[in-house]
DNA sequence: AAGAGGCCCTGATAGC
DNA sequence: TGCTATCAGGGCCTCT
């Protein structure tokens, strides 16, 4: 599922395509996501330049040539496509950011330029869209959020002051985007992993090396995977067809009953629910 | 006030 | 073959 390193991919192909292009029209095709889709979105739009594809944590920031944003979150199902397109806004050709084909159903939102388009798809409807019309509003809008792991705010004073008042488990603290903006459930399962840390150890309890390890591994895991292209879209596939790299790189995720990688390591792994998430662990080397 | 759990949604898959 | 149950998970909401 879109995590951190999937929406940055998404954010630089995207960057790459719609940078200082013109919108010349939005359709919207089912307003119906997890917010509706506000009503004066396409007036919004329209005419303005996309001077670029920003992103945090999980969402894309799409700066317009007036001064405003719009945001958008990928929720768990969320694919942008991008369509070549004729005069007509019949499709000439597809290609794809996160997802191969266009598909029939669960288009949302078309945003139409000038010789192509792109689509927003999402069958279970957990994305959506937002206005913001300001800077001081944008600034505003992630206020309330933790910092990233790449971010220098994420450090050690800042994990060992955030751990010592809180009785979380690590594994929650980890999905908790007001501490730590951009982990979700499958990176966290991998970062507590190569952190040898046991993912419902209480957080007051965990050591300073144990904050130095998931310091580390944090940033590693994300950079990693947006390096490789994202490797969480359950069902992405390359433009040749053939089956992604889902799971393949995963030291945990999905692994239950199978052998620990680490070599020197005799440990299964185990699936456990952690506060309603499948969580994915070797009880003998993560302690 | 922090923390736990429910809920939104659809498609894929398992089991009978 | 066709039905139902379960699972996937980000983030907001409610309840304790």
């Amino acid at each position: 599922m879109p995590e951190l390193p999937e929406v940055e991919v998404v954010r630089q192909s995207l960057n790459k395509k719609i940078k200082r292009k013109k919108v010349k029209k939005v359709i919207i095709k089912n307003r119906n996501l997890r917010f509706k889709i506000p009503k004066n979105f396409s007036v919004f739009l329209k005419r303005q330049i996309i001077t670029k594809v920003d992103r945090f944590s999980k969402y894309l920031i799409f700066h317009l040539s007036e001064k405003g944003y719009f945001l958008l979150h990928l929720g768990m199902s969320g694919t942008v496509h991008l369509v070549k397109i004729n005069k007509n806004n019949r499709i000439t050709n597809t290609s794809f950011y996160n997802s191969p084909v266009l598909p029939k159903k669960h288009n949302h939102v078309e945003i139409i330029f000038e010789d192509f388009k792109i689509v927003y798809n999402d069958p279970r409807r957990f994305g959506f869209f937002e206005i913001i019309g300001n800077p001081l509003l944008l600034k505003k809008r992630f206020l309330h959020f933790g910092p990233e792991p790449f971010s220098r705010d994420f450090n050690l004073r800042y994990l060992i002051s955030s751990f010592k008042k809180k009785k979380k488990n690590i594994k929650n603290l980890l999905l908790d985007q007001k501490f730590v903006s951009g982990i979700g459930n499958i990176y966290a399962s991998e970062i507590l992993f190569l952190s040898k840390i046991n993912p419902n150890k209480k957080v007051h309890l965990l050591k300073r090396r144990n904050c130095e390890n998931i310091l580390i591994y944090s940033k590693k895991v994300l950079l990693d995977s947006i390096k490789k292209g994202g490797s969480t879209i359950r069902d992405f596939k390359s433009s040749s067809g053939k089956i992604g790299n889902f799971q393949k790189n995963f030291n945990v995720y999905g692994r239950e009953g199978l052998n620990c990688k680490l070599p020197q390591c005799k440990g299964i792994i185990k699936k456990k629910i952690i506060s309603n998430r499948s969580t994915f662990f070797c009880e003998s080397c993560q302690k």
